[in-house]
DNA sequence: CATGAATGAGTTTTCATTCAT
DNA sequence: GATGAATGAAAACTCATTCAT
């Protein structure tokens, strides 16, 4: 029987990083969650930021690639690729929500490999999302605004329900892993796209004129 | 010249706790900021979540107050009271933004206290917000809607900027702590509130007619 | 009852270093030696290479005021001003042997803290002796030759049973810390500084009549 | 090309414990430096320990071919004799100085193997000594003295260069490892032989009337 | 009101070693 | 002949807390 210790030290780590924090979780509790010794965390991360970071690189390969996945249509539209923008990210937060909460939360301390990340990452995460909000505003199709802070709501909505999970379900009775949540919460942020960001076709006809 | 140790603990823990998050601070290191020995803090807070514990009442006390005085103005319209609840809470946050952004990480983390605060404080907020929605509806201002999922936006749009100061100030260059951030998103997220939330003057016609 | 905590440390420590080695002697063992708790070591010199520290400092610091004190007396003669530095060091050794061979054996491996020790102590101890060497060329009372070359014959002298205790002990069956030893090794070292390092009276004639 | 692990780990583990100390590496900084896996060092040499046996078994084992090498020629004097074991010796030193600084600052410590090794090459080494002492006085080429003090100089002098190669370099800018440096020391310990160890030309005639 | 000394318990990290392959 | 995976044990270090003063 081949155990593989690498996965499942990384399950334990997520578990215990969404409930306590990365500095509130100790190399311990996850070796015996993922029953390993605490040596073999070592073996394979080094020390306890490494395994931190790779959260880190594995969450955003793939959030990078949903981007992308999504930007591949801009030529179809602007709104149309923010929309599909918006669901890819939706539905990968809502599969990965613990690691999304790790992440969020962890992103927001100060320190050596969080200006990395962003450096990496989040860069172009803005590359992309500045290039759809400039068409869209090329193509009169999003009202012409201050693109960072365009940026600031979007990614507001976005990640609202996974860095504060604890609020949604506790406050509100909304779970982010359940079924139906998901499609609700993509409506309201696509809502937010028609009502907010973009014109409406009143105003298209108008700005048409001009 | 006398020393207000406390005062000088508080202040040194909310930017240590800002910086490297609760459990990332050390008691030492907060000693060693504040000028004092590790035992006054023991002295003046008991233990170290005590110290957690000051920031979280210090800060949602002021957050209540600061959403009661909005909200005494409900009877002059909901969106009228809403603008000028958010506006209280920008303000706030703004003051007070490194206090807030501990605060709302550190909700974050599945604990004791935490619950104790989202059960009082938190369940205050939702009732006020509540009621504004629900007037909002009554007297036609607001679209009808699931009011949970409204909160969450509201909230999202509200908190982002502290909870992600860090991706702002290296990725879009935006400090929430500037003198024009404050006017500045307030106008953002008013838009969203006459855009999303709200009827517009149009469809408000259509409704009454109805 | 006080308990002199921090000298008990240095105590136990020297005299494990000395059996054991600087690396191969823990914290543990020097706090169980102590009869105190692993968290004072710390608490008193930071880390364990702290503790290293400040037995290099610790001997250093009295082994220049030997060098000084003699030195003190360089005008009534070099030859005699030597032989006085060499009793003062050589009953400096004797009276701390186990410091001693702790300094000198963890001086030999390569470390930051070793440079800097050097670039103080060892430097100083250089200048002083490369005085005495001159003036004893000066006033023809050493034969003249490379200085650097004459410390490391002194210096070999002299530090040779306090690195080989063990050597000593075992091999020769002679022990630098018994009371006879002292005068016995001082006599060894003179004669080398008669015989090899001074011109023989009749070499001083000549000299002279050149 | 053939990869000669066994001989690779050697050399890695001279280079770093003549740095480091012995108990100050780790079986797997040598494996890195080595390129090779952590578990080939324990495949061919067990255990740490027996990697410094090793090194030990390996340097005495030369170490006395050359004492006796030079003893062969004891009838023809025991100061030329003497002279040319210092001569030997010095060069095997020069030549091997990292292992020979590694293994005489292991000698000082106190452990099980260090005894075992003393009991059988220190002793071999004293004995050779010894007899050439005994001879030198014998025939009246050695100023009669106390043998083990004699040894105690020789190997202080012998031995200094390679305990302190630290200080040689940083303090005195000299480098036994350099060409000229084995023949220049070798004229100082011959200066030492025949100034402070043998009777001068006079002495002798005086003693040879007795 | 405040602190220096001290600590027990816990943390991360390191290490030599083992073993199946 | 050599190694990747894994580990038990111990190392150094950190931490919040206590207590006499």
């Amino acid at each position: 029987m081949k155990k593989n210790s690498k996965e499942a030290i990384v399950t334990a780590a997520i578990s215990l990083f969404n409930t306590n924090g990365f500095s509130g979780t100790s190399i311990r509790d996850i070796a015996e969650l993922a029953k390993v010794n605490t040596a073999t965390i070592a073996y394979y991360f080094e020390h306890k930021l490494g395994l931190l970071e790779y959260c880190f690189t594995y969450f955003f390969e793939q959030y990078i690639n949903k981007i992308e996945e999504a930007y591949a249509s801009i030529d179809h539209g602007a709104k149309g690729c923010l929309k599909r923008l918006v669901a890819n990210l939706l539905h990968y937060q809502c599969e990965n929500n613990h690691l999304a909460s790790v992440v969020y939360r962890e992103m927001s301390v100060d320190s050596q490999i969080v200006r990395e990340i962003m450096s990496t990452y989040s860069l172009k995460e803005k590359y992309y999302l500045q290039k759809i909000f400039e068409k869209g505003f090329e193509w009169n199709e999003f009202r012409p605004h201050s693109i960072p802070y365009l940026i600031i709501q979007l990614k507001g909505l976005l990640m609202m329900p996974f860095m504060n999970t604890n609020y949604l379900r506790e406050v509100l009775y909304i779970f982010p892993n359940e079924p139906f949540f998901e499609q609700k919460y993509l409506k309201e942020i696509n809502f937010w796209i028609d009502k907010t960001l973009s014109f409406e076709i009143r105003e298209k006809k108008e700005a048409f004129i001009k």
